[in-house]
DNA sequence: TATTGTTATACTCTATAACTATA
DNA sequence: TATAGTTATAGAGTATAACAATA
């Protein structure tokens, strides 16, 4: 609702040697992205972010909130409130570890598991929407290419000693 | 300041087939982008909006404070705290457009073009140094392949027709 | 009547601090 | 004393609505 005369021009990027921002690339296609992703996460609570947790406590296997959190790059609060969500939505459990009674370990639900097989398939299927200017070749380089990137960036900082390298 | 025993797990991007997830990347990777440019772009109000604005406006054309929010995706009310910022700090000027005199041009001060020169320079090589995983090459394939995939999406929907289209 | 720019307001997301419980 | 989790509060960032000036 906002480009209606000519007044307004469509995005810069890419436009011949005009504007070629890497950050703005990239935080174009990362809005495209939440966008995209959003319309097909409809019983995923709090969208990509919720959806990512729900991946982490499937795939992954945190024994914490903390631990959760921390390799999502989300803060520990935020972590809570995420919780909370998918629990109401009964996608996850909170276990209490027994070991250590301060700590909740997060377990998907069947249905969790259920929920997330086919939003797993509808999110690659909006990625792949999402990056229809390329072939199905550049798709596949882009993603590893990126991958190796993030992969790279996670790893910095704080981490790395104690951390598990990045099994590129 | 958070990982500190064994409890907290780095990123877990990459790691192997535990999580895989392109829009958890992308933003882990946007993420260390604003980190990274921020350091570097301490002339430069508003950090990397202030600088894509002020690039926008010295390498692009837009008549208007409305263009130029549009072809950068943010809002005109956003625009307008962001070139009080760039005024004051004496990167560009308001111009009145007399042809219309409801419209505002935009121009770049010298000041400003010699604080952007200096700032894309090192804007750069902190892209360089954020994408350190990847050689020469890749970088390269790798920003070609995202400008393509952002150029993209930045045409979708309610510009395209109107629009410029997008030079690949 | 519609558009540009401004201002004020509200809403969302995230970060900080304080608290409880466990160790 | 330190850590996991929760809650409350505050701060960015962003969006919505109302307004003045101009077309």
């Amino acid at each position: 609702m906002e480009a209606r005369g000519q007044a307004v021009a469509p995005s810069l990027i890419g436009q011949a040697g005009i504007i070629d921002d890497f950050g703005l690339s990239l935080g174009v296609l990362l809005r495209a992205y939440h966008a995209m992703v959003a319309s097909v996460l409809e019983h995923v609570p709090q969208g990509p972010r919720g959806y990512q947790t729900l991946a982490a406590v499937a795939r992954g296997n945190q024994p914490s909130q903390l631990a959760l959190a921390g390799c999502l790059g989300i803060d520990r609060t935020v972590m809570t409130y995420l919780i909370d969500d998918l629990v109401a939505a009964g996608l996850v459990e909170r276990q209490l570890n027994p070991a250590d009674r301060r700590q909740r370990k997060i377990v998907a639900t069947p249905r969790g598991i259920s929920i997330l097989e086919d939003a797993e398939r509808a999110v690659r299927e909006a990625e792949d929407r999402l990056l229809g200017a390329l072939d199905r070749d550049q798709r596949a380089d882009f993603r590893a290419l990126l991958r190796r990137a993030a992969c790279a960036v996670g790893d910095v900082g704080d981490v790395g000693a104690a951390g598990i390298p990045c099994a590129d």
